[in-house]
RNA sequence: CGGGAUGUGGCUCAGUUUGGUAGAGCGCUGCGUUCGGGACGCAGAGAUCGAGUGUUCAAAUCACUCCAUCCCGACCA
């Protein structure tokens, strides 16, 4: 690639609208421009480092034994009504009419279209098991798009479906995805770590995400210092000390206390002079449309996906003013586990089951009480773990210290299990002529955030910092010449070299000053660059400079192809990358 | 959807308070000088001031409506 011919336009000043470092460079680099809210157009350079991921993804699931296929955007409602996930998934999915009016959508996952795909065609066990997948763009209406390519609307996944006869091998599939991940990732040049992670929406018994580790990640994760634990935040079990449980202690008669215009539970603590962990918070959600109170102490944060899961429910969310009235007969922040409505099921966090006496809500206007009593003032339906995880908890799996780290998630792993053979009716055969579900697994990669994570995790003042795995040319040979005709010819010699070596190369052949060149190297992210000059044409030397260590050092004309080779290899292996 | 902010040459922004000739820097074109870390001089091109309606002799500037973008929150296989 010639950049004289090129097309790639940069900007010298960060555009407005970009946050993070990633969508800056990315804009910067004249690698995106956005087309609107959510949706980007890649340019060559930015098209190169996408489809370099994807290339890597795509070899790495191929050799984990995986099929590519491609299936469309635009989906039919039908399908998705099967499942039930036409009502379930919300205005995430975006929805259209055609000419006719029937009812289609674009695809924001595919496993309605993939399971419409094999069933009936897989009518054995002896076709099992089967992994297809895709490289594919995707839509989500994400209710709020930001970041530059970190969140987008359309975006390029690569998702994969697998096929099996029973639970074990579905399992046995999970973890060679598991494993394939690990090795895209790591060829890829990503400092990442597996999670452990709610399977969410899309149902099934477990799941792990990949998590690129950077600051600017949306996600926290719950690491332990001494073992190999790590999860999501929202998925982290806690757990509580064993210690007696006092919910049955003696103690004096629940009595109320005035607490005029204190909602919350520090303006409650500040005005009583007590410490929050005296205080038991009541908390109403709307599971599935039905009423439930959670219970936490007043120090801890409840963790909404274990009270969904704990319930087995799907969708939940705050009650309202209205209801939370309804139900407690105060206003929002009075609410008490003693006095509620008997249709409401309370579930507390195992941790208050440890202690007594405590304060909380008087299901009254302007009132607390106090003296309270889980065992003997209400009826808990069950205690359990509900809290978030906090960083002075201890590890869930061997007690020892955790720490919290930001992380963008990458990819993600599920186990689905039968939830949607059974409700799209796949089945097949199995050895003794019996009909069986099919036990199905689904595993995302985000390839264009991966373009956008390895920037976050790679960059500098002066620009990006590709990985030379997915760099959209591995090397600029970057030429000084000017009007030296000798030094133009030979930085043009040693591109083509470079080129028969079968190495990604751009030659810098533009009119521009050194300081342009230089300066915009630098900002795409090369991760070698190669500079000649008059004199180094004089002395027989090219001058080499690493990206990513900053180190400069040159290399001799007349075995440039066997220098260059060894230096190519340093330059992969500051990046711990097998060539 | 709730809260906040912004919208002025391709980009970054000033000008709006107090209505009166549309600006700067970067980028772009031409000429000249310069040429190892985003050069300099001279001459140029380039704008329905987000859109609509209204107030006014006069609107980038005031009022109303709408649209778009960004940030915070909820949401997120």
């Amino acid at each position: 690639m010639k950049l004289s011919q090129y097309y790639a336009p940069t900007l010298k000043e960060d555009p407005a609208e970009a946050e993070v470092v990633s969508h800056k460079l990315l804009m910067r680099a004249g690698m995106i421009r956005k087309l609107t809210s959510g949706i980007y157009n890649y340019l060559p350079l930015g098209l190169r480092a996408l489809n370099k991921v994807a290339a890597i993804v795509r070899e790495e699931m191929n050799r984990a034994g995986a099929m590519e296929i491609l299936m469309p955007t635009v989906q039919p409602a039908d399908l998705w009504r099967e499942t039930g996930r036409w009502d379930y998934y919300g205005k995430e999915l975006l929805r259209f009419n055609d000419r006719h009016g029937r009812d289609y959508c674009l695809g924001p996952t595919h496993e309605e279209v993939i399971t419409d795909l094999v069933r009936g065609e897989i009518r054995s066990y002896k076709q099992l098991p089967v992994n297809l997948y895709q490289i594919q763009n995707k839509f989500r209406d994400e209710i709020r798009p930001r970041f530059g390519l970190m969140r987008g609307r359309e975006f390029l996944m690569k998702d994969a479906y697998s096929f099996d006869k029973d639970d074990e091998g579905a399992e046995k599939s999970y973890w060679n995805m598991f494993e394939a991940y690990k090795k895209a990732f790591s060829r890829i040049g990503l400092r990442f770590k597996p999670v452990q992670a709610d399977s969410g929406a899309i149902g099934g018994d477990f799941s792990h995400e990949f998590m690129v580790l950077a600051e600017t990640g949306e996600d926290t994760i719950a690491s332990c210092k001494s073992c190999d634990f790590a999860a999501n935040l929202e998925k982290a079990k806690v757990i509580t000390p064993e210690t007696t449980c006092r919910c049955d202690d003696e103690i004096p008669a629940l009595e109320d206390i005035a607490t005029p215009g204190k909602h919350t539970v520090e303006e409650v603590c500040e005005f009583l002079g007590v410490e929050p962990r005296k205080l038991v918070k009541t908390l109403l959600y709307i599971v599935d449309g039905n009423p439930v109170a959670a219970l936490v102490r007043g120090d801890r944060e409840l963790n909404d996906v274990k009270l969904r899961n704990l319930i087995g429910g799907n969708e939940i969310d705050f009650a309202d003013e209205a209801t939370v009235k309804k139900l407690t007969g105060a206003p929002v922040g009075f609410a008490g586990p003693h006095s509620l409505d008997k249709d409401v099921p309370i579930y507390a966090d195992a941790e208050l089951c440890h202690d007594t006496d405590w304060i909380a809500g008087g299901n009254k206007a302007d009132t607390h009480v106090k003296h309270l009593s889980l065992g003997r003032d209400c009826t808990i339906e069950k205690f359990a773990d509900l809290r978030m995880i906090e960083e002075t908890d201890l590890c869930p799996e061997c007690g020892q210290a955790i720490e919290f780290t930001k992380g963008i998630e990458v990819g993600h792993v599920f186990k689905l299990g039968t939830k949607y053979s059974e409700s799209m009716d796949a089945k097949f055969l199995d050895e003794n002529g019996k009909e069986k579900l099919l036990a199905m697994g689904c595993y995302g990669i985000g390839v264009s955030r991966i373009v956008a994570s390895a920037i976050e995790q790679n960059h500098d003042d002066n620009g990006c910092i590709f990985p030379p795995t997915i760099a959209p040319y591995e090397v600029a040979v970057i030429s000084l010449g000017g009007k030296d005709q000798a030094v133009n010819d030979k930085a043009e010699e040693l591109y083509n070299q470079l080129i028969s070596l079968g190495v990604d190369a751009a030659l810098d052949d533009r009119k521009d000053r050194p300081g342009v060149k230089f300066a915009e190297a630098d900002l795409v992210g090369y991760p070698m660059q190669l500079v000649l000059g008059g004199k180094g044409l004089k002395n027989g030397v090219i001058e080499c400079k690493n990206r990513k260590t900053g180190e400069k050092s040159e290399l001799p004309l007349d075995t440039f192809a066997e220098a260059f080779q060894q230096w190519r290899k340093q330059v992969w292996a500051d990046w711990n990358l097998k060539m």
